[in-house]
RNA sequence: GGCGCUAUCGUCUAACGGUUAGGACGGAGCCCUCUCAAGGCUUAAAUACGGGUUCGAUUCCCGUUAGCGCUACCA
């Protein structure tokens, strides 16, 4: 049976880098019909918040995954104290009385191992101390004789391997009793009889502790595939501190992502379908996606000063904008409208959605690219933008004034409005483009806008005309 | 410092030892066109370096360099 987690732990808001996690967790458990878990890895703690924890629950809903089984580490820990204390009766830990280091320790004189002295007490000394109420913190008992190492393969990574001589006596427990990331994660993986833990890159060298855990608990070891890291494009680590809200999954939904065009982006990173496809649906992602197609070196999120997102991400997001049903598009697009500060009711945006659909590359680019279409007045533009190609105001005003005429009685559908406005055009004597342009700067104020004769459909008779004379005032 | 991992166009990536090193994004150019967008076509752009192994290395091995990670009573 096949059984994932993914285990986010509640000190900061949802990562990129963790969705990715989370994403090629429940990409695998579906593509093997697996369980998904979701566990909050909340030990630390000092350092959780109730924020974190919601900021983590809005970005899983957001991408619209799901999962199967939830779990808080904090409701374990009577558990994993129980099997730290199983490993201590082993002889596989000891108590280490030392007090707690306030300094940091440098790495320059190599790795800090052991205590001997607290390694080699007698069974009678820990066990006064402890009685006695001194703290203590439990530490793992690494070998140290012979030259073994702890190895696991990595079904990314291959083969690992490391010698116990470069593994410390790790804790177990704090001194306040409570179990250190490492106990609480594998007991709990043991415990529920997690299959494949599928986690980042940072993770690789901690394996050899958890291979060690795991075996003193007498539990097979699950696999496991560590999964290649995000970095920003200076090479360091995504930090919220260094680059700021990219970070953040909460910054691609409010900035307009659809859920599974981030997810899809997502899992280009560090993975590939071995054959040329790009964008892809939830479905065919979980149809291809298999850890052998995972690769192992860093990816960069190739966001900039000027644009906090990778232009992939936004082709990608593109993509899949055109691929929607216009109902859905117009959903999607009501609470971006809104959010600019239009009103949705001016315009029926099942009308307007098609006519954005292929202009827009982010959802929030409906208030740049169709403000118009949800303003009664348009806000001011220069005068000169209503001067055709090769033409000059009096022809601009000739050109409306025309329009005008056709605008009032022509029947306001999109083939006959094209029909009667070349009509008009050649009678005058312009070209079309001529003809065209200043009507769509009066309507649309600008220049660049969507194809004129749906647009005047959408916007209606009267706030064509309304917006004409408008236009007109403005050249005289 | 020690240990571990990684290294193909600017970025994401493909290439079970034999390819003119492929695709995509982004860039440039052209076409289409009522503008914009979309679309079509064309184009520039990469195997970190040095040694091996081999008839032949992007691919296998070693070294160098660089980057990343771990080295906490954080996760």
């Amino acid at each position: 049976m096949i059984r994932v987690r993914f285990a986010p732990s509640p000190t900061g808001y949802l990562h990129i880098g963790s969705a990715r996690t989370f994403i090629f967790n429940w990409l695998f458990a579906r593509h093997e019909g697996g369980t998904m878990i979701l566990r909050i890895d909340d030990t630390d703690v000092d350092r959780n918040t109730q924020a974190s924890l919601d900021s983590i629950f809005d970005g899983l809903k957001w991408l619209d995954l799901g999962w199967d089984e939830f779990y808080h580490q904090s409701d374990r820990v009577a558990m994993h104290r129980e099997a730290a204390m199983s490993i201590f009766r082993k002889g596989l830990a000891y108590r280490d009385f030392a007090p707690a280091e306030s300094e940091e320790r440098s790495y320059g004189d190599g790795p800090w191992l052991f205590r001997p002295e607290m390694r080699e007490m007698t069974a009678e000394e820990s066990d006064r101390r402890a009685g006695a109420g001194e703290p203590f913190v439990l530490r793992f008992r690494v070998p140290r004789t012979g030259d073994g190492a702890v190895t696991f393969p990595d079904l990314v990574y291959g083969p690992q391997s490391k010698a116990f001589a470069d593994i410390e006596d790790f804790a177990l427990l704090r001194s306040n009793g409570i179990p250190t990331y490492h106990m609480a994660s594998c007991a709990d993986d043991a415990d529920l009889r997690i299959s494949h833990i599928i986690r980042g890159q940072d993770h690789l060298t901690n394996t050899f502790k958890h291979v060690l855990i795991f075996e003193a608990l007498g539990a097979p070891p699950p696999k496991f595939a560590h999964l290649p890291l995000l970095i920003a494009p200076d090479g360091s680590k995504l930090s919220k501190r260094k680059h700021g809200p990219v970070v953040s999954v909460t910054t691609y939904r409010d900035g307009g992502f659809l859920p599974h065009a981030f997810v899809n982006f997502l899992c280009l990173l560090g993975w590939s379908p071995k054959d040329d496809r790009e964008k892809m649906s939830r479905d065919e992602l979980r149809d291809s996606f298999t850890l052998e197609g995972v690769n192992r070196s860093n990816a960069v999120v190739n966001f900039s000063e000027d644009d906090p997102f990778d232009p992939k991400a936004v082709w990608l997001n593109a993509e899949h904008l055109r691929s929607l049903p216009v109902e859905a598009l117009a959903e999607k697009l009501e609470p971006f409208v809104r959010a600019a500060g239009l009103d949705p009711a001016r315009a029926d945006l099942k009308k307007v959605a098609p006519l954005v659909q292929e202009r827009i590359r982010l959802l929030k680019d409906v208030a740049t690219v169709g403000d118009f279409f949800f303003l009664d007045e348009l806000p001011p533009y220069p005068a000169e933008e209503l001067l055709p190609q090769k033409g000059d105001a009096a022809m601009s005003r000739r050109v409306l004034e025309s329009a005008r005429l056709v605008l009032e009685k022509v029947e306001f559908e999109h083939v006959a409005l094209e029909a009667s406005l070349r009509e008009a055009a050649a009678t005058l004597g312009v070209k079309a483009g001529q003809m065209f342009q200043p009507i769509r700067v009066a309507v649309c104020g600008r220049k660049n806008a969507p194809p004129l004769f749906e647009t005047l459909e959408t916007l209606g008779r009267q706030r064509c005309l309304h917006r004409i004379e408008r236009a007109l005032e403005l050249l005289s």
